[in-house]
DNA sequence: CGTGTGATTGACGCCTGTCAACGTCTGTGG
DNA sequence: CCACAGACGTTGACAGGCGTCAATCACACG
């Protein structure tokens, strides 16, 4: 593993000022408290985090990188679940309910990921009743996404599947100013996002292209008419 | 709408000895301002208790009956998204986060549902942090849920889909004294729980009784062979 | 008895997964 | 510097699962 403790452990400030980051709710003293207690390490791309049904002992809260999290179905298939970047926390789920990791988290990106032990989580939960309640909102907010998902995923055609993919690829990462998108996925994640097979969502991007929806720089994917993505979408 | 307040509340204590009730977690004291509190209401069959997209300020807890939770999709198709039956909890999602309702919430059983007001959901994660954590470990739980339905649903086959239907149904309802499912769901609902056209769900219904896994009277359905529908849903 | 809702069955065809072959690119080792 | 392996991307052929449409049946209800 290359996974490497850091000498330098970047300061919590550092992501709260994220947006939506849910360490803003805390004071002075929870952050620091948090400071305290937390470790810090550096992923280089392609290393796991933690692995779907392993326990965990804390959750963790995205520094820089990229981490995608994904169940592995019965025939060894990946489906992404989401994806975690700066400010983003992953782990708490399995911390709060008690159970095993539901999904693993590789790293896309090399990362740098703070760790917080359960106990610190916790405390923080009992200690401050409005993070307590603001780490619910964000559970809740997944959740919704979940179910929304769920509908989509079972109602939808491949192709306006993929064009969601993509429209929530954007919401989460952004373009670039050259309109490039600010992630950079292998088709088959793109397919493991969707839920479809490799090839098919290369025939479908091939596709989005001929329709001037897309550019295709190998893995960069340029946006060039959003409104007919969003309309392929149906969003 | 055929709903109707009624004289006599349901006392509290009763929904708490269900298994796994959320509020077995609260103190006499809390019990008393949770039954001070709350109103109660009686809901024929077919009724909406909610719509997906309102606003609504409080949550629900099933004390008789059950009700179906599904999103529309974007022709109009359901997307039954999970049931509720006596002891489960209902909108609380909505509450917490906030956000209107992502569900439609329509009685299938004639139910009794009792109302509990956001302000005394807020109160009670306030004042008591293990009932907190335990209302959070239960959204944790859904989210877990959810996610391993949206692998399913993503990788899986229909048939596949549809034993396990089954087998959640089993689960959520269990079976009377001759192995009848303890829910009857027109061909239409099971469609919609497994995201396929409500023709296929009969052919594979058919297909099971052929394989003598269940029997079919009507909507009734008989379990025969618990082992072969477990392996047809390949859990 | 007409009406309406739900269940069933058949015909048909397309979307999409699978298999296979081949091209492309990168990194590694001789 | 070249050969090679391995990962990834692309394209074509093909079959079959599953959705759609339509007709018919079953049953309840006013």
């Amino acid at each position: 593993m290359d996974m490497k403790q850091l000498d330098k452990i970047p300061a919590c400030y550092d992501c709260v000022n994220e947006s939506n980051n849910l360490f803003r709710h805390l004071t002075q003293d929870d952050l620091s408290l948090l400071s305290y207690e937390k470790g810090c390490n550096f992923y280089k791309k392609g290393n796991v985090v933690y692995h779907e049904g392993s326990r965990v002992n804390g959750f963790y809260c995205v520094n820089a990188g990229i981490v995608k999290l994904y169940k592995t179905g019965y025939e060894g298939r990946e489906q992404i679940i989401r994806f975690a970047k700066k400010g983003d926390i992953i782990g708490f789920r399995s911390v709060l309910s008690g159970d095993f990791a539901c999904h693993t988290a590789r790293v896309i990106e090399d990362a740098t990921l703070c760790f917080i032990p359960s106990e610190t989580l916790f405390d923080l939960i009992r200690r401050n009743s409005e993070f307590s309640i603001e780490l619910h909102k964000l559970t809740c907010r997944e959740l919704g996404e979940a179910n929304s998902f769920i509908t989509d995923i079972a109602q939808k055609t491949v192709r306006e599947r993929l064009a969601e993919a993509l429209l929530i690829l954007y919401n989460t990462f952004g373009l670039d100013h050259e309109n490039f998108l600010q992630i950079n996925l292998t088709r088959e994640e793109l397919s493991n996002i969707v839920g479809t097979a490799t090839e098919s969502a290369i025939r479908l991007l091939s596709e989005f292209k001929d329709e001037k929806l897309i550019e295709i720089h190998g893995r960069r994917l340029k946006f060039l008419d959003m409104k007919g993505i969003k309309k392929v979408a149906n969003v």
